[in-house]
DNA sequence: TTTCGGCAAAGTGTCGACACATTGCCGAAA
DNA sequence: TTTCGGCAATGTGTCGACACTTTGCCGAAA
């Protein structure tokens, strides 16, 4: 909700590759710049019409970022994600948001669920699957937001641009989502909210870790991989009963 | 054990930049550099006898891994941490090793429990903290290689060194550690093993999320700051009874 | 036609220089 | 002596240039 999420990121410093940043990663995540295109200094210096050490900083900050990847060669190229990277990306998201949920539900507080069922709303009312999703990530990062946890939240951020690329590559090969999606999105935030509102540190942590899971099965298709069905290994990944 | 931890980072581009990197951060760690001196690009281009691009880039990597912090002046200092800071990279280690642990588990080898019990022998015969400290992290990062999961892996790799850094101020800061923490530490570790060799994820997440909560209470001084009691916040925070 | 060698093109790593902002000192005025 | 203004010093952001490497094309030889 509120503004752009692009500018909640808070720049070290302001110059221009942190122009160039917000562009490029823009473009690469809308799809403009797709995975496999190659990436040249001299180019995009050319384009932006700036010398390459902004560009330069820029690219590094990408490749930190998972969306460009530097080849042994030297080429720098936006990356290709496949299913196990997806895996990968959720996988952290679990590692990192259970945490996050864990902390925020322990200083959780009426203006954080009011923030939340605004959130909801508008969940319920997107008109397009982007603008759900969009929503979607917007609640999460809220949370993270909330842990009280800076290095957590900046973990997270690290890797949220790769969870987006992969949605994008997502939504785009599989054209038409039903709208299926959106309840089952809104339901799970508000039993999620529940969590987080209830004062218990561990229920909030397993349901994130439940909603994040669960979330991988209404979002079946790899991004460019074939292979159909997802691995069971992101099964009972939390919470599951093996240790006694 | 094996070679040294530095080394095991794959550069990405192989340049001064990662020259002045590896250099400064040993500097930092060891303490040979203070939290709060102040870094400029061109005393350290003499000092290096590089120019200041290969600098500049050694410096922003090391602002991400939190080791030194750009203030809004525009200076540059190494990053100071107190007790608060220790407590959430501990709980971004506690997110991110669980989740390792667990993916560990499910892929675990006889050949990766002769890695550990061969590291926990060298901490038996561990002569001073240090080492026996840098055994202890090469033991966790260890397993983070093993999960399988690389965005996992760069994720700790991010934070390790903030962790390292905690470590070595509040080893000088109190001076004279026993040698309890060898014990405590190698009997932690060869539970952590049985768990991540049982097959069982779960327990193994567990045992790795409850060792590094333990492993703060013999490290019980903050590295800066002087609140003498670690907060409640991390008590029973991972697998506590809050969810029924 | 195929293969090999070399040459041009493109790209990265690095450097030194300049412009601008900020800092801190020093002297002048009160 | 204290305070204020300005100047030098320091530092960052940015730029264009050069060296070296790799790429890929093209023509010559087999």
């Amino acid at each position: 909700m509120s503004r752009d999420p692009q500018v909640s990121s808070t720049p070290s410093r302001r110059n221009l590759a942190h122009e160039v940043l917000l562009s490029l990663r823009s473009e690469i995540i809308s799809g403009k710049m797709k995975p496999g295109d190659s990436l040249s200094e001299p180019a995009l210096a050319k384009r932006f019409e700036f010398s390459r050490a902004p560009i330069r900083e820029a690219l590094i900050e990408l490749e930190r970022e998972g969306l460009v990847q530097f080849e042994s060669t030297g080429r720098t190229r936006i990356r290709t994600l496949d299913e196990s990277d997806f895996d990968e990306v959720m996988d952290a998201r679990v590692a990192l948001e259970s945490m996050g949920a864990r902390r925020a539900a322990a200083v959780w507080t009426a203006k954080d669920s009011a923030w939340i069922e605004k959130n909801i709303a508008a969940e319920a009312k997107a008109s397009s699957l982007s603008q759900l999703s969009r929503l979607d990530i917007e609640l999460h990062e809220y949370v993270m937001t909330r842990c009280g946890n800076q290095r957590l939240l900046t973990l997270w951020q690290s890797i949220r641009w790769q969870f987006e690329m992969c949605l994008a590559l997502t939504h785009r090969s599989q054209q038409k989502q039903a709208f299926q999606p959106r309840n089952i999105t809104t339901d799970a935030h508000r039993h999620l909210l529940a969590a987080l509102a209830s004062g218990k540190p561990e229920l909030a942590a397993q349901k994130m870790a439940a909603h994040i899971e669960h979330s991988l099965e209404w979002s079946p298709a790899a991004p460019v991989a074939e292979k159909p069905k997802r691995s069971a290994r992101t099964k009972a990944s939390v919470g599951g009963e093996d240790v006694a």
